[in-house]
DNA sequence: GTAAAATTTAACTATTAGACAAAAATTCGA
DNA sequence: TCGAATTTTTGTCTAATAGTTAAATTTTAC
């Protein structure tokens, strides 16, 4: 795709948070909206708000504020809602089944259609309504249902040889929950959710910081 | 606590991630690390990392590296790590269940010690070791067990009114499954972990950005 | 004595926050 | 009903803050 404007990466982590209440506000009738009303409900300033909207070109209107059909019919654009994103989920442990029922798509366009695992009993059956492949097959299937995002939950002793296959098979983007920060070619991306660190940043901002500013 | 040095907050939050990579290595049997290894492993630039190190003052040597032992027993001293920090889980559908059996304690400090839920079957029940109570008895629970951290995963259209309770209860930090962002008083901090968000950012970046480059 | 590697300083980049003019919408008086 | 005054709210500019990277310096190990 790589569009026109770069856009600041602190902005582009913003823009789904815009996109959900913006779908929100046109379910619930709402047709115009300010960034002071955006900023109560996403809790990001409202001087920032207008800054990453900004990027775009203008799309409101002085003393008016923004027209949510409009606002969100662009958004969509950006976001590409219109095509539907598949994924691969690796690992069907507790934390793999729990994003598996969690169900992406429903409100998005993204989905899990393919899942693997080690587990024979798991192998070649159908969960939550997507098919179980052997791990053996993962390159292959990967590449041939040219699936470019994986969801990583396997666990951080099978973490680095796992990718490696994922990269080899072609994947673009790893979501990845395993707590080892794995390596790979400078072409992929690597997203690291790491709930264990999560929880200990927390407790550590609690315990030295007096004021809230977490961003 | 509220201790001395006031560093950066990019900075606190790469300190769990160093401390469990030390950790590692200290069972691996390696005594030295230089800050280029360190690189390697987690991923930031080496310069980065001894700039973080420097906060807390000189605990490196010139020519040699770090030293893992005294570098961890420094690391588990910040972070607190001889105490058990006791946390309540909000809500136990999907993602609570899994993160109930990923079991944080195992290598933290961090224990669920509390479970909260509306199904009354589960209610009054022990779910992997730990007690489930009615969420009506939240307000009570917390504040009597003093727990002062909680982890939110329920449906987005309670988890205001649970965020609600669970101040009222004198909770100080809300780690937020919900795509919903709470609202809370200042002294409270939400760390929000949204699931669709990672993915669909991930995306964006994929489709919109030439080189390898989130933060 | 040489090389390795931390520390320190500085430069650079990115991001956020604040301030305010300009534009549109709304209100209110006649 | 019309139009001037007031309010709202954007868009943009500037300043401040935060964070990262690079370069220079110093210390220590071998």
């Amino acid at each position: 795709m790589m569009n026109d404007p770069i856009i600041p990466k602190a902005t582009a982590k913003r823009l789904p948070i815009y996109y959900r209440y913006l779908k929100f506000l046109l379910d619930a009738g709402k047709t115009r909206v300010s960034s002071t009303e955006l900023s109560d409900a996403v809790k990001f300033d409202a001087a920032t708000i207008r800054r990453d909207f900004s990027y775009f070109g203008a799309l409101g209107k002085r003393g008016y504020g923004y027209d949510v059909a409009s606002l969100l019919d662009f958004f969509s654009k950006i976001l590409n809602q219109d095509t539907l994103t598949n994924v691969a989920l690796v690992g069907l442990g507790n934390l793999g089944q729990a994003l598996l029922n969690f169900n992406f798509h429903k409100n998005s366009n993204m989905r899990v259609s393919a899942v693997f695992d080690i587990d024979s009993e798991l192998i070649n059956t159908i969960q939550a309504g997507v098919p179980v492949y052997d791990i053996a097959d993962l390159v292959n299937q990967i590449h041939d249902q040219r699936i470019e995002i994986a969801i990583l939950t396997v666990p951080q002793a099978n973490a680095q040889e796992i990718t490696d296959k994922l990269v080899q098979a072609g994947i673009k983007g790893i979501l990845n929950f395993t707590p080892l920060r794995v390596t790979v070619p400078s072409n992929v991306r690597v997203q690291n959710v790491d709930l264990t660190n999560e929880l200990q940043t927390l407790i550590y901002f609690i315990e030295n910081y007096a004021d809230n500013e977490i961003k």
